[in-house]
DNA sequence: CGTCTATTTGAATGTACTCAAAAGCGGTGG
DNA sequence: CCACCGCTTTTGAGTACATTCAAATAGACG
């Protein structure tokens, strides 16, 4: 069963004992969603919780002038896929979650959520803790996007996250890094003569 | 005493018996700032979290190159101020936080933040909720400062932050919003026509 | 091999920036 | 009360980074 995955990366900041491990993994729902499957649309509340096990999904953004997709964010093996704040405050949210490739999952409800959160209270420290890593990763996101222009942003990227570069298009990380899909190919084949 | 402030926005979450009340109020410090003094240098290690009861604080990255400074956030009145990725891994941060005007905030260093913690486990949910939040708001940030043009951003910041633009100079909402003070006034004089 | 999607290229354009200088504004001291 | 100083905002002119649109090319997959 392979919500070992997850409990391994717990592991890593809180310790739970065999009965809480066992509650722990009758709250969680393995599940696989085939290229294109939406996992959120904008509008709808956040049902579920969901942490990746395997496979490639992206967070996007539809802007209703253009109707581009902007990428928020992108979730590969051991990530979160979640809008945060449509799951904690059970309202619509802004984004959508797609799967670019067939994508497995472990998922909880809110009211679950809820509920192990309850009878396993130790996990609020590692939900805090996780949060506090995404938060300074955002916040050092924000600052690049102020500070550095597109070329130093990708490279910074590739460097970030080279796992999540190999596995998704290009265009992808053009409209992750704000910036549009010619623009970042012009980028690249500047560098290939250098 | 002021620590009331920081129960009175704990409260809203979480419920503490009169015992812990009384834990949580020993650990913490009020402290007051002068305009000009820094809570927090880059490079520095953030021993502090910072909790704002009254008065104005801006979080800026320092560009290696121009010099510039990028806002990151203002804090003011009832708000955090920390940068939370060194706070919690106690490691060297790449921003600054100075002081507006005079500010009276509340402090408590790491080691006594980790106790505190520990003798009031519930507090863990306090920090994971305001978490969340925060991070939907850079979420949020993050989409606007890819899809909208600056004065869209900008008339965004005021409608979600009135109380800031009030009390902070055009040229540094110019900087959080990632333009020129020049472009800002720009913006700011086509309005005024219409 | 053909179709569909992704990437590249070219040309014209726009949004926002830089630099330099002037104007406004608030406080302080003579 | 006015002059001066420092700080913030405004204006002007030239520029750069990144965009749009259209079309051509390259890759992936059945």
């Amino acid at each position: 069963m392979n919500k070992g995955a997850l409990l391994v990366n717990i592991s890593k900041y809180i310790k739970l004992g065999p009965d809480e491990v066992s509650i722990f993994n009758s709250f969680w729902v393995e599940r696989t969603f085939e290229k294109g499957e939406y996992l959120l649309r904008d509008g709808d509340i956040c049902r579920y919780d969901n942490y990746v096990i395997d496979g490639a999904l992206k967070a996007f953004y539809i802007d209703s002038d253009s109707g581009n997709e902007e990428i928020l964010y992108f979730a590969i093996d051991d990530w979160w896929a979640t809008d945060m704040d449509s799951f904690s405050k059970q309202r619509p949210s802004m984004y959508n979650i797609q799967v670019i490739k067939k994508t497995t999952v472990l998922q909880i409800n809110h009211h679950s959520f809820q509920k192990m959160l309850i009878e396993i209270p130790a996990l609020e420290r590692y939900f805090r803790i996780i949060l506090e890593s995404y938060l300074g990763a955002l916040q050092r996101r924000i600052i690049y996007s102020n500070v550095c222009d597109a070329e130093s942003r990708y490279y910074d990227f590739l460097d970030t996250y080279p796992t999540i570069a190999s596995k998704v298009p290009q265009y992808l990380i053009a409209s992750y890094l704000g910036i549009s899909a010619e623009f970042l190919s012009r980028i690249i084949k500047k560098n290939k003569a250098s």
